[in-house]
DNA sequence: CATTAATTTCAAAAATCCTTGAAAGTTCGG
DNA sequence: CCGAACTTTCAAGGATTTTTGAAATTAATG
């Protein structure tokens, strides 16, 4: 299981997010791997990996390639060495806003296309009225936190934490935007929807 | 596979969700039961749903109870009937809520537990102390977030709805806030920290 | 309190997903 | 172009997770 190399706190923290990756669609070792390197003060090659996870060469491979996939790895090579050096990404805010966008892509918005293709369908019967509803509904919610996602991605970690502390009192501040749009004659910019 | 009942629409929309439920670990029995569910325009019995979806009566009990688990479920009998008849909330904000909620009581909050254990260690290597700052770096925003999500759950769906419309605008806004607050002297209220 | 209708449990079978080692592929220096 | 140093692929085997049917349990009714 443990290798030598790794400090108990190490492999706590490993470990947890090798389950944590089982519940969330990745591989426990594919979590593992990137628990790993993301914890690690520096950049490790694929037999690095095996060697302080004990799992085979070939599984250690497919894992990088799929956090590949997932643009969640820096790589960097040496010279005079061909092996690939992998590392995270310094910045956590990066990480988790790659891991979202990158969930959004594959699951939201195919979910947005299947929705769309099932709202166009013809409705015969009031059963079919009731669907049409239900999942016009659901669009609806999903399509605007799809576009909202997309909107604050484009933020710095600095705003981004500066919006979240103000948690919500943000409310507060919208219908004081409210109240000051009022006065001054501005109207709202944007409405969501997207393409077909 | 489909049953008779339902509608090709309907279908594609239940198997989507199925497979969507398996990313999100949640099983794609479970995924479809609450599918179905949801597009009903009907209450249903287990019974139903077996013929429905064709699954095993045993099979469809126990997602019923695992869905019970999520509180996704709202249920109610019938006079003369005996079997419990089950239907979505009809609010999709509600449905979302309940499960992120969820998710963070299952997920979030023990990994919390777990960074907050780690970083109690003794540092002893160099090493150790990287390890610590990585961990400080995840647990803060992991536990901001949590924060976060725990504030905005107290909005309704209006006033969330026209904070996603708001968008990164709301970057803006803040700054407004900011430069407004400098001038009449009011101080932040909220500091993100969980008892141990 | 026996009967019947409904639900739940549980261990085995089925299906899916993960891991591995062997073999094939790639890339570089000479 | 060869061989050394790595990496990737793939089919088989192993694990884990899902699904099922039979049996046990619960609850209401005459």
């Amino acid at each position: 299981m443990q290798s030598e190399n790794l400090s108990d706190t190490a492999w706590r923290f490993i470990h947890h997010f090798g389950e944590m990756g089982s519940r969330w669609g990745i591989s426990r070792t594919v979590g593992q791997i990137y628990a790993l390197v993301y914890i690690s003060h520096v950049p490790l090659n694929a037999d690095d990996i095996t060697h302080l996870l004990s799992f085979s060469r070939s599984n250690v491979s497919m894992g990088l390639k799929e956090l590949q996939s997932w643009r969640l790895l820096r790589s960097e090579f040496r010279p005079g060495d061909r092996r690939e050096y992998f590392k995270a990404p310094d910045d956590v805010w990066e990480i988790f806003r790659t891991l979202a966008d990158e969930r959004r892509r594959r699951e939201v918005v195919p979910t947005l296309s299947v929705l769309r293709e099932c709202l166009l369908d013809p409705k015969v019967t009031p059963e079919d009225e009731h669907f049409h509803r239900r999942m016009q509904a659901m669009y609806d919610l999903i399509s605007m936190s799809n576009e909202w996602f997309i909107d604050i991605q484009k933020l710095s970690a600095e705003d981004l934490t500066a919006l979240m502390h103000l948690g919500a009192h943000a409310q507060k501040l919208l219908h004081a935007k409210n109240r000051l749009l009022s006065l001054t004659g501005l109207t709202k910019t944007n409405e969501t929807d997207e393409a077909p």
